[in-house]
RNA sequence: GGUCUGGUAGUUCAGUUGGUUAGAAUACCUGCCUGUCACGCAGGGGGUCGCGAGUUCGAGUCUCGUCCAGACCGCCA
């Protein structure tokens, strides 16, 4: 027997009792007359005491010799100590140890094990089984898996099916580039790594499951961000015989009942905006709502006044800086530097001071009269002591551009609290995106989408005006899931392949077998799919998704600790029929 | 594909205008220490300054290239 007890378990009620113990060496203090040991596992940490009056002098020896992170197993007494740590559940009592064993001995590690690491990212990532006996990564890993069983309980008491789906299927060219596996048995052909099971959870409903879900893995090979892994897991849902308004229900009550479960909060009715009043709102499609700053249309007031940056500006768009008037003009040219960067990529800033005597002063005095800038303040709804930003140009850039300045100065002024949830249903999509590099129209969110309803006649006059069933679940301005209500029927199935430049050959050639289903009685259905790791990160109050991967990639898409991808060998190639061609 | 930041002891970092033998903290090793818990005290070992070229009497420091890591833009139906 390794143990009687772990290392978070011991109390002032065990002592006298004689228990065995294993762990880690977290730590030695040696006195020389006396050594103490910090035994370390995942439940906590237990003090150990050799005392070369009470011990052997064998034992007193080995423990002498402990290094950090060794792995050990003692026998002994749990006795109350004579002065105790109240920063420690265990720090009451200690082990007088009678028996000391070695199970492991380990190298000095590269970093300390310890809650505030001295290692690099890096070097953590390669050591990742070590940075792992850390605490926070440890309570954080504990904490996804907490919120992996909350979903499932949830939805399976909603009488939702976890299905798996294949992880080997079929390469299509719409959405993200796929990773593509060699089949040994079909010579020439690849299966690709789904980037979701979209048309696997459809045939579902096809399949009549009714209502399916599945925590599941799915594979992009796209650039990576600090929130964006190659592979990443999804709560995929599927429903059937619903409308949009039961999906938002059943998921805002999925999503209430994590914040509940998981945070201990209650949260009001999910506010809903519809796309279009998003990006007027907030010039993004995924606002964080927890402060304001709304947008500002200026061109009514800030026409026509000779300054001709804005005259030919087709918007002009403004926030207000809650407490803005505070910084320097240093800051603010800081400011203006930041929205030039390439990154952001603005021509340059309009900026408005609103003065404690109630007057303004603009960088644009020359142009524009204490009433205009009053004006600018009322509609940015800017009050005394404020900044007002201004950007103008074309309207989708200077929208992404205040948008990134809006969220900068959240992020300076500390208005994006973590403990603070802001949950946002964004609906009424556009069903089509135009792409000007392919100079044609793509699915904005995937090529099943139905458009609402009555709108399918647009997509012959204004394809780019109709709007969707689709939706996202946003939280704290990151999307969180995305769904949509799909077709069903494989003469809109097809006319859509169709809109999306498809010809009838490849639609049957790559989705034939949906379309083929879809004749076949497909009820109406519709789903969503949550990105968990991101879901995780925010519940858990962080931004980076790989504190909550127990094996994330680095940025490079690379795992560093296993060293992968890798080459493989001559003989995997030829088995595989496969010769490399390398570009130099 | 692009922009930016960084790479110096096991680790985290400092290193001035280009100038003698590259420092600190921590970790590690040795000794001491009668209640430690960020233990303390004394001593010790530890460096191809990412790599390669160039400028220079002289490069950790300047230039170019390259590799690695991180953030962002493009990309991510």
């Amino acid at each position: 027997m390794y143990r009687t007890h772990n290392n978070g378990d011991l109390r002032l009620n065990h002592v006298a009792q004689n228990v065995v113990l294993s762990g880690w060496v977290q730590k030695i203090r040696n006195k020389g007359f006396m050594i103490w040991v910090d035994l370390r596992d995942r439940y906590g940490v237990t003090q150990l005491m050799f005392d070369a009056d009470r011990s052997t002098k064998q034992t007193m020896e080995a423990a002498s010799k402990l290094g950090r992170e060794f792995v050990i197993q003692v026998a002994g007494q749990v006795i109350e100590r004579e002065s105790k740590n109240p920063q420690l559940p265990t720090g009451d009592i200690e082990i007088l140890v009678e028996t000391l064993t070695i199970l492991n001995s380990a190298l000095t590690p590269p970093f300390t094990i310890e809650d505030q690491t001295d290692g690099g990212e890096d070097l953590r990532m390669k050591y990742r089984y070590l940075d792992i006996r850390r605490k926070p990564v440890r309570d954080n890993l504990v904490f996804r898996h907490k919120v992996s069983m909350t979903v499932r309980n949830y939805l399976s008491g909603q009488s939702f099916i976890e299905v798996e789906t294949p992880y080997l299927i079929k390469s299509t060219p719409e959405g993200a580039r796929d990773f593509v596996v060699p089949s040994r048995m079909n010579s020439g052909q690849f299966y690709a790594l789904p980037q979701s099971p979209q048309t696997f959870k459809q045939l579902l409903m096809v399949g009549g499951m009714d209502k399916y879900f599945q925590i599941v893995k799915c594979f992009r090979d796209e650039d990576l961000r600090a929130d964006r892994q190659p592979e990443f897991t999804q709560i995929d849902c599927e429903m059937a015989f619903v409308t949009q308004e039961d999906i938002l229900q059943t998921f805002e009550g999925l999503t209430r009942h994590l914040l509940k479960e998981i945070r201990g909060l209650d949260v009001a009715e999910f506010p809903r905006m519809t796309y279009d009043e998003a990006m007027e709102r907030y010039g993004n499609d995924k606002p964080d709502i927890r402060f304001g700053m709304e947008f500002a249309t200026l061109n009514s007031r800030a026409q026509h006044r000779n300054f001709g940056v804005f005259d030919q500006a087709e918007l002009i768009v403004g926030i207000a800086v809650p407490g803005g008037n505070a910084f320097s003009r240093k800051e603010i040219d800081q400011l203006i530097d930041w929205v030039k960067r390439p990154q952001v990529g603005a021509m340059g800033m309009v900026y408005c001071r609103c003065q404690e005597d109630g007057s303004f002063k603009s960088s644009v005095d020359k142009f524009f009269d204490q009433e205009d800038l009053s004006s600018w303040a009322e509609l940015t709804q800017a009050k005394t002591g404020d900044l007002i930003c201004v950007l103008s140009g074309q309207t989708d850039k200077v929208r992404a551009q205040l948008s990134a300045l809006r969220m900068e100065l959240a992020e300076r002024l500390g208005l994006r609290h973590a403990n603070e949830f802001a949950p946002l249903w964004v609906v009424d999509f556009p069903l089509l995106e135009w792409d000007e590099d392919s100079q044609r129209y793509h699915a904005m969110h995937h090529p099943f989408t139905a458009p609402k309803p009555g709108q399918l006649a647009l997509l012959e006059t204004d394809p780019g005006a109709v709007k969707a069933n689709a939706y996202d679940l946003v939280l704290n301005g990151n999307e969180i899931g995305g769904g949509s209500i799909r077709i069903h029927d494989k003469g809109t199935q097809s006319k859509m392949f169709d809109y999306l430049g498809f010809t009838p050959e490849e639609a049957q050639a790559q989705f034939g077998f949906l379309m083929e289903a879809f004749q076949f009685g497909a009820p109406p259905h519709g789903g969503i799919a949550f990105g968990l790791d991101r879901l995780v990160a925010i519940l858990g109050g962080q931004e980076t998704i790989r504190d909550f991967i127990a094996f994330p990639k680095n940025n490079a898409g690379r795992d560093v600790m296993i060293d992968a991808p890798a080459p493989i060998d001559n003989d995997q190639l030829s088995e595989l029929n496969l010769r490399l061609d390398l570009k130099p």
